[in-house]
RNA sequence: GGCGGGUUGGCGGAGAGGUUACGCAGCGGAUUGCAAAUCCGUGAAGACCGGUUCGAUUCCGGUACCCGCCUCCA
């Protein structure tokens, strides 16, 4: 069996991955704030770890891995959504509105990553769903001296917990030296952070044995986690801005609630994107969401190809130039791989992703297996890596071209060879260029034959498509 | 200020103490009505300063620069 091997955060140090129980390989990943569409620097850590997930179902077996992602679904950006909906004379109780922005965003999340070929995880809890667990583990926590009740909020007492400080390398000393936070007046130590917090009227709220109030942000991990994968188990994962407070958090409270288990083993950060060289950020304008790729015709396929090409520990540059070049790979290598049966995937990918989730080395092998022409284990490969699969890319083009569409092509396409075949140049190169512009490249292939293909079949909207077409269709005399 | 990470050829981006990464672009060639696509070939690197070593881009130390987190923006 192949050893994978992965950085653990907690120590800093690539190590062997031998899980607890490889009949159940248990992962844990931070998911979403569910309060609008995910950005594209969300969908980061949905690659990688969706990666990691392909790897271990492949080295231990499709049933023995079970996969948690949550949903957070208590926010006050939520809040203040579906106050706005309130103030724009909405009759819904607010518990309602806020449930209907959730639903909503959870829906547009799993639409979005499934067309960036992200398999969906076994759990997707809702933090909203396992309230109960969460009031236990609070409780739990006062009870051993871990955590201290004080004017409706709920406080956890790092002073208590050693470790405090260990994934990320900080003592509680250096942190409240640099801090800059605001200390509630009510904290033993500034460092001291919320489980349990009191909600006003306009805030959701759950009855508990500190009145009506809601779970800090932490606490819901710790909980979720507890119920679906136990006390110890294999990995957790997230964004490296997640490394702290929030885990640092979780395991402080993991810790102290359930001294006998270990918590997660292995610790997975990946680093952070950035487009065009900065920082993705609304200030700078260069913010946008999944879907707005998606809209303008890039394939989700193309995406992950992109997503890819960088190890996930480095920082991964989002870049127009990437795009087409994924773009043009992609396409290579589909021409090469269609029809072709799936077989086992390579044992150099498979040993690329082994060590430590080098999935630009993987892409190096898929190149290798390309020009060598081996194009069964070209697609299994890149099956592994959730690339060229039936299910990307080909769906997202094709929802799009309509019959109608595809005919009117095809006439155009008669007709483009006609004039080739007479040598009317002029025509002919006309036609092509009008066509490149609704996305439809005409190509000659080695016979000398000729053939399209959908290029950018997402650049315009099938209203200025069918104009367009028209247009042609009556240049060429078709008067269908 | 505290903590952590990074710096590879024109661009992107890996591995390995000594042997070609790989891809894109470029250049040369094949093919071609033009173009695209495709195919063949090819030059090019390791921020800076020291140290360890027979030998370092790869290990260690320092400098510079960049980035992230510490402010519930992944």
């Amino acid at each position: 069996m192949v050893t994978i091997r992965l950085t653990n955060s907690k120590t800093r140090k690539k190590e062997d991955f031998v899980p607890l129980d490889p009949a159940n390989v248990r992962m844990y990943v931070c998911g979403p704030t569910v309060y609008d569409r995910a950005h594209l620097g969300n969908a980061r850590p949905v690659m990688v770890f969706d990666v990691l997930y392909r790897l271990l179902r492949h080295v231990y077996g499709a049933d023995h891995v079970t996969y948690v992602r949550n949903f957070t679904d208590v926010d006050d950006k939520i809040n203040a959504e579906a106050q706005r909906r309130k103030a724009a004379g909405r009759a819904e109780s607010l518990e309602a509105l806020i449930r209907e922005r959730t639903e909503e965003t959870i829906a547009w999340y799993h639409a979005d990553m499934d067309a960036l070929g992200a398999l969906r995880p076994d759990h997707e809890p809702r933090a909203t769903e396992y309230i109960g667990p969460m009031v236990a583990m609070t409780e739990g926590l006062i009870g051993s001296g871990h955590a201290y009740a004080v004017e409706g909020h709920v406080l956890f007492r790092v002073r208590s917990y050693a470790a405090y400080g260990a994934l990320s390398g900080r003592s509680v000393d250096d942190m409240i030296a640099g801090a800059r936070v605001e200390v509630a007046p009510f904290k033993e130590d500034p460092m001291d952070f919320v489980l349990w917090k009191p909600s006003s009227e306009e805030e959701p709220g759950w009855e508990s044995p500190w009145g009506r109030g809601r779970p800090g942000w932490h606490i819901e991990c710790s909980a979720m986690s507890l119920e679906l994968l136990g006390e110890s188990f294999d990995i957790h994962g997230g964004g490296l801005d997640l490394q702290f407070p929030h885990h640092e958090n979780e395991i402080a409270q993991s810790a102290c609630a359930h001294p006998h288990g270990t918590f997660a083993r292995y610790w997975l950060h990946n680093e952070m994107l950035q487009v065009e060289g900065k920082k993705m950020s609304k200030s700078l304008g260069n913010f946008f969401t999944v879907r707005d790729l998606l809209d303008q015709g890039v394939p989700g396929e193309v995406i992950r190809f992109v997503f890819l090409m960088t190890h996930y520990r480095k920082p991964m540059d989002w870049t127009a130039e990437k795009a087409a070049e994924a773009k043009a790979t992609l396409r290579k290598w589909r021409k090469l791989v269609t029809g072709v049966k799936l077989g086992q995937p390579s044992r150099e990918v498979v040993e690329c992703l082994a060590d430590d989730l080098n999935t630009a080395g993987a892409i190096a092998v898929l190149h290798r297996l390309a020009s060598s022409g081996d194009a069964v284990a070209l697609a299994s490969s890149a099956s592994l890596l959730g690339l060229l699969g039936n299910d990307l890319s080909r769906r997202q083009s094709e929802d799009n071209q309509s019959e109608v569409f595809r005919g009117a092509v095809n006439r155009l396409a008669r007709a483009w060879i006609e004039h080739r075949r007479t040598k009317d140049w002029a025509r002919a190169d006309r036609l092509r260029d009008e066509l490149s512009l609704l996305g439809v490249r005409l190509v000659v292939d080695k016979t000398n034959h000729s053939s399209w293909a959908f290029e950018n079949p997402d650049i315009l909207t099938e209203d200025e498509r069918r104009e367009k077409l028209s247009a042609l269709l009556r240049l060429e005399g078709d008067e269908e």
